[in-house]
RNA sequence: CGGGACGUAGCGCAGCUUGGUAGCGCACUACCUUGGGGUGGUAGGGGUCGCAGGUUCAAAUCCUGUCGUUCCGACCA
């Protein structure tokens, strides 16, 4: 391909709307050029990146024996309906209507078509398992898209589903994509950690998410995980064992202290000289428009996700100062934040994570401004919650689940997840086939997804330096970029357009650029798109060589021409028989 | 949806405080120059200053509203 003739713009400065790299380098090495708020378009070189890495991953699905499908965009609600989706699923769904007032959906997932597909195709236990997927655009009205791809609303996806017959067939399913997943990012020249996390709206019980571990902070989950054993999990689901500390308040009798103006927990262990955690805190959360209580260890923090799977609620956020007002006036205090506590409650609902549950003498609020009481005790001085959850976010330091040894902590991007999703969508949507018995029995499925879109976004985030991108080959829009330092010189021409003919006839991607641009211009440009492996035809020729330059290590070296293709043809080669 | 910021040429920005008829760099067009890390020059083209209303002799500038974008939080591939 000719640069000259390339749809592309270069850009002498970062956007002033991006924030991390990758977003910043995509527009600015001329990738993509947002429509609307978390909306792009894919110019050529993108498009080029995007259809390798869907390649890749059809092969992948393919050999671990998933085929490939397309289902519709636009779906029909009856289906959302059955599934009961229609109306957990929340405003990320966007919904509209056809001609006929016949209300519809964009698929966020497919979920419900290809368990409606399976039911009606799939007849027999001798059937199974199958497993289908398909690569496609996917909308999510985001709350807040940002990052550019990494959080668009607009992504393109690769989602696939497991039909088994029994728990034993998913399990397998499971493991082979699970297999397929990490052989898939590996070959796109990214590391990453699958990782145990919360199953969110798509629902199911055992998931696993791929994180790309990113050092920076364009990764927007945290995941802790162990150095020593394999365990590894999401923020909203990691778990610990917590280190030792002071459980027990030095209070031996049960006793009302004046604590005036404290607002805090720091404050209020500052002023009583004890360690936190001997403080029982107690949070006002909205779930689902209910005020509920929360009751943990005043050194822990609440992990939200957690509490809205252990609440079963849908939608949860802390209360507003006014909505804590108001809860305080209904039950006749008139406590401020800072002395709210758990006495004098027993209509609304009371969560308790498990760290309260071994407090002894401890310290905690009862509802009037001012004061606090120690010595405290379940049982004897405040009834102990009913619900006992685990609902605190993991710290780093603290100890492994699976060997004791210290937890750590990173961030990372979610570039795909797997769902073991039972019998949820298929009991739910009377999908079934006839087993061995001839009776009719809900498909156990999974499901499985690929960022495509996103899987980009993050090998540029791992991939680049000072100067722009560096795409690993496998991904990368050409393999090889050919810069003739002076086209109006003939001899670079000839020996310029001699080396794009034969990599060109050999398979390998190559692009030339025959601009009539300085050679600052060019070589700055190719370094900023990205292109892995770069020959400059300059005043070398005149003694018989050219040079390569390998964009990931910087390397340059001065080879004959012939040399040059035939290192080029054997890197790009080796590289994609990895 | 809550809290902050910003909308001036394709991109990055100045001008706004103290109203007076719109500017800089890059990009673009033409010619010259230069030719191994964003060459230098000359001449050009391009903007109803997000939109609507108001104040005023006069609004990019002041006021109100609105739309959009963006940052911090809950959602997620």
């Amino acid at each position: 391909m000719k640069m000259s003739r390339l749809f592309l713009e270069t850009l002498r400065d970062y956007p002033s709307d991006a924030e991390v790299i990758s977003h910043k380098l995509l527009v600015r090495a001329g990738y993509i050029k947002k429509l609307a708020n978390g909306i792009y378009n894919y110019l050529p070189l993108m498009w080029r990146v995007l259809k390798k890495i869907e390649n890749i991953v059809r092969e992948e699905m393919d050999k671990a024996g998933a085929q490939e499908i397309l289902m519709p965009f636009l779906q029909p609600k009856e289906l959302w309906e059955q599934s009961g989706r229609w109306e957990v699923y929340g405003k990320e769904l966007l919904r509209l209507k056809d001609r006929h007032n016949k209300e519809m959906c964009l698929g966020p997932t497919h979920e419900e078509i290809v368990t409606a597909l399976a039911g009606e195709a799939i007849r027999s236990y001798k059937q199974l398992p199958v497993n289908l997927y398909q690569i496609q655009s996917k909308f999510r009205d985001e709350i807040r898209p940002r990052f550019g791809l990494l959080r668009g609303r607009e992504f393109i996806m690769k989602d696939a589903y497991s039909f088994d017959k029994d728990e034993e067939g998913m399990q397998k399913s499971y493991k082979a994509m699970a297999e397929a997943y990490t052989k898939f990012f590996k070959r796109c020249g990214l590391e990453t950690k699958p990782v145990q996390s919360d199953s969110g709206a798509i629902g199911g019980n055992i998931s696993h998410e791929y994180m790309v571990i990113t050092q920076t902070d364009s990764g927007e989950d945290d995941v802790f995980y162990c150095d020593n054993c394999d365990y590894a999990a999401n923020s909203n689901h990691a778990v610990s064992v917590l280190n030792e500390t002071n459980i027990e308040g030095e209070w031996s009798q049960y006793e009302k202290i004046s604590t005036p103006d404290i607002k805090t927990i720091e404050e209020l262990a500052k002023f009583l000289h004890i360690n936190s955690s001997v403080i029982c805190k107690c949070l006002v959360y909205i779930a689902d428009k209910e005020p509920v209580l929360v009751l943990i260890r005043g050194d822990k923090i609440v992990e939200e996700t957690k509490l809205m799977n252990a609440l079963e609620a849908k939608e949860i956020r802390t209360a507003s100062e006014a909505e804590i007002k108001e809860l305080m006036e209904s039950h006749g205090f008139k406590a401020k934040p800072g002395f709210i506590g758990p006495k004098g409650f027993d209509d609304i609902k009371i969560i308790a994570d498990k760290t309260v549950q071994d407090l002894k003498n401890f310290v905690m609020a009862i509802n009037e401004n001012d004061v606090h009481v120690v010595g405290a005790n379940f049982g004897t001085d405040v009834k102990l919650p009913v619900k006992i959850c685990d609902v605190r976010l993991v710290e780093a330091g603290e100890k492994c689940p699976q060997c004791g040894q210290p937890l750590k902590v990173t961030r990372g991007i979610e570039v795909g997840n797997i769902f073991q999703l039972g019998t949820k969508y298929s009991k739910a949507m009377n999908s079934t086939y006839t087993d061995e018995n001839g009776k009719e029995v809900p498909f156990v499925m999974g499901c499985y997804g690929i960022g495509i879109s996103r899987t980009a976004a993050a090998a540029v985030e791992r991939h680049h330096d000072e100067y722009g991108i560096k795409w690993p080959i496998s991904i990368a829009p050409y393999h090889v970029i050919i810069v003739p330092v002076n086209v109006q010189d003939e001899k670079q021409m000839e020996i310029a357009q001699n080396i794009y003919n034969r990599l060109n006839s050999s398979g390998i991607e190559v692009l030339i650029d025959d601009r009539d641009e300085r050679a600052g211009v060019k070589f700055k440009d190719a370094d900023l798109i990205g292109i892995p492996l770069r020959i400059t035809v300059g005043k070398t020729v005149q003694d018989g060589f050219v040079e390569l330059k390998i964009r990931e290590t910087g390397e340059i070296s001065k080879l004959t021409p012939d040399e040059a293709v035939s290192f080029v043809s054997k890197t790009v080669q080796n590289a994609l028989n990895n």
